[in-house]
RNA sequence: GGGGACGUGGUGUAGCGGUUAACAUACUGCCCUGUCAAGGCAGAGAUCGCGGGUUCGAACCCCGUCGUCCCCGCCA
């Protein structure tokens, strides 16, 4: 080894010790007869202190010696001088005196900051990859997320699950995002698909006996990007034999919960995780992957404002329409009278976007002697006012925004609306870790143009017990047995029970448009596979990258993937994808056929 | 497929019809023996993403294009 030691491990009770380091120059400090190099490690910073007097030749190297150089020191451990400790550092109380100094490898001036927290184009992150990746920040990151799957690996390996590794060339599936496909040369015109998930191939894992599986996958979808979504991704991707749906959520809630405690640091603010059922989801908080890290959320007063004078409200109201109100806790304290329409108006362009009609308000003032501003307080009565500040737990310079028109409506608003407040409010703490689960989401939703039913999640989702007849007769109200783990308004898992009950699943496919037949040929191999007993079995799959993300306290997915893609599906890096050789497009029995408008840049 | 924001020395920003294109930092050289965002002095570095147009004159206005990011659609 040319080092005996890392960067980050010395202490005061290594005062005197012989020791030799290398690692990158994160700064250098030359005040002539002495310079000062802040040496770095993946492991942390340590202070080298190279004298002229003592140490002439390697004094002469190191003034040479500039940011990010590769240098090996050898030299002795001691214990700083009174008061030039620095508390910033965890070994900020010793330095090492060095004796001799070699430089290993000189470096160009970096293109931007590495020992800086500065925001950085993301052209010029990608394109030196490399270098982004060694910031502090981005190497905490990475390392955060091998304790993750390190942890998971070892949670499930305890609890007797087997790691299975599956095909990453597999068979394209009708349902879901649309496949990445890998042209096979050895049977021309025949494409595999890259999978989206292990899903069919972890339930016959369940057939074939295995009972505890587990895979950290890598998945594949051919979908446009997000900040929190990248067309290659990993998931934990599990699935259990002769389990109910507790036995699923409490062995991922035990596992998020000592995750988030022992790996990331983190309290979950929630211990059990909440249930939420997936329309009372969506009525307080008008999404089924809610924020809970702050408590705003939609309280209906449809009973109250239906017997107000506001003929809107009353009208809705008549028809059915709820009205319900978020409060925004303190947000018209502080603002005049001039600023409150500016944000009230902010506010109604929102609620519009999401297909309101406008958004009525209320301002509580900040005295209680004041009145209450707003358009809509005159149709209210004395009483009807305060019955509903005491519902809503109004308090002086709260702002009450009054949301009316169909559910769906509602939910969009009170969704977008929710999170603009509580950006605004500064209530989102990046820190802060709430997850819940949300159960109970319909079987199906009804799909207006296709005039059927589409599945909520895939087509072997188990009812749950209680409504399986509903099929026959009501299958909008049936319930899934689905759960999805939500944190911090991510979803950051999903699975379900699985149908292994031929009878139910042949009443599933004519409901969503299948016939027999049809399923059949796309999903013979699994039906086939299900008669050949088949034990009663259900998973989950969690995106690890969103959980990094999440757990890391970052807003964006790339934050945690070494090499992620832009948004256009683009590594400025490597520049992939790019145009192949046509020998090779040959080979692959395959003809580019391009709009005029579409050339690619070679 | 659609909406929005951004693109100015290496990096981060300012400038928004006439400026010698400004500032910080990084970079180069010199000085400096207790710094830690070291400091001081001096210096180099930008045809303002690209193309076209308007104008006496464009970093600035208009159109197009490329790229990045955020969002809708899409996606479990």
């Amino acid at each position: 080894m040319l080092k005996t030691h890392n960067c980050g491990e010395l202490r005061p009770k290594d005062d005197g010790m012989q020791v030799v380091m290398a690692g990158w120059v994160h700064r250098r400090r030359d005040q002539g007869g002495v310079i000062f190099i802040d040496l770095r490690d993946r492991w942390g910073i340590t202070q080298i202190v190279v004298n002229q007097e003592t140490a002439p030749q390697a004094h002469q190297t190191a003034s040479e010696v500039r940011n990010e150089y590769v240098i090996q020191v050898k030299g002795v451990v001691r214990v700083r001088p009174e008061g030039t400790a620095n508390p910033e550092l965890e070994t900020g109380e010793i330095e090492v005196a060095a004796q001799e100094l070699e430089i290993l490898n000189r470096a160009k001036t970096p293109p931007f900051y590495i020992n800086k927290n500065e925001k950085i184009d993301e052209v010029v992150r990608m394109k030196y990859r490399y270098l982004d990746l060694r910031r502090p920040q981005m190497q905490r990151n990475i390392v955060l997320r091998h304790k993750i799957v390190k942890f998971i690996r070892d949670y499930l390996d305890e609890r007797g699950f087997v790691e299975i590794e599956t095909p990453i060339l597999f068979k394209t599936t009708p349902e879901g995002a649309r496949d990445f496909l890998v042209p096979s040369r050895l049977l021309p015109g025949h494409f595999y698909a890259l999978p989206q998930s292990p899903q069919q191939l972890k339930q016959l894992l369940m057939v074939a006996g295995y009972e505890r599986y587990f895979q950290i996958a890598r998945c594949f979808r051919d979908e446009d990007l997000r900040g929190d979504r990248q067309p290659e991704f990993t998931q934990l991707d599990l699935e259990m034999s002769f389990v109910e749906r507790e036995d699923v959520m409490d062995l991922i809630e035990g596992l998020m919960t000592e995750l988030t405690i022992k790996v990331a640091g983190k309290t979950p603010r929630f211990m059990p995780f909440p249930r939420l059922k997936y329309y009372d989801a969506l009525d307080r908080y008008g999404s089924d992957k809610p924020d809970l890290r702050y408590d705003i959320e939609a309280v209906d007063v449809t009973d109250i404002a239906g017997k107000s004078a506001f003929p809107v409200f009353v009208n809705n109201a008549a028809e059915g329409k709820p009205v319900r109100v978020l409060r925004a806790p303190g947000m018209a304290r502080e603002l005049s009278g001039t600023a409150l329409r500016r944000v009230t108006e902010e506010l109604e362009q929102m609620a519009k976007a999401e297909g309101a009609r406008g958004l009525a308000w209320m301002a509580l003032p900040a005295n209680e002697s004041d009145e209450v501003k707003g358009p809509i307080g005159k149709f209210f009565t004395v009483e009807q006012k305060a019955e509903l500040f005491e519902r809503l737990g109004a308090e002086p310079g709260d702002l009450l925004l009054f949301m009316s028109d169909t559910r769906e409506v509602v939910w969009a608003v009170t969704d977008r609306l929710r999170r603009h407040i509580a950006e605004r409010l500064g209530l989102a703490d990046p820190e802060q870790i709430a997850f819940c689960w949300v159960i109970d989401f319909p079987m199906f939703h009804w799909n207006e143009e296709e005039q059927r039913w589409d599945p909520s999640q895939h087509m072997f989702t188990l009812p749950v017990p209680e409504d399986i007849p509903l099929l026959d007769t009501d299958p909008g109200k049936a319930r899934g047995s689905q759960y999805d783990l939500v944190c911090n308004g991510y979803e950051v898992a999903g699975g379900s029970i699985r149908i292994h009950d031929r009878a139910i699943q042949e009443k599933i496919f004519p409901l969503i448009g299948q016939t027999m037949e049809r399923a059949r040929e796309q999903f013979g191999h699994m039906l086939e596979a299900f008669e050949y007993g088949t034990p009663p079995h259900g998973g989950i799959a969690s995106g690890i990258d969103r959980l990094a993300m999440v757990l890391a306290g970052e807003p964006n997915i790339r934050e945690v993937i070494a090499f992620p893609k832009t948004q256009s599906g683009a590594d400025i890096m490597a520049h992939a994808p790019s145009v192949p050789e046509p020998s090779q497009l040959e080979e692959l029995h395959i003809r580019v056929v391009l709009e005029p408008e579409k050339k690619p840049q070679p």
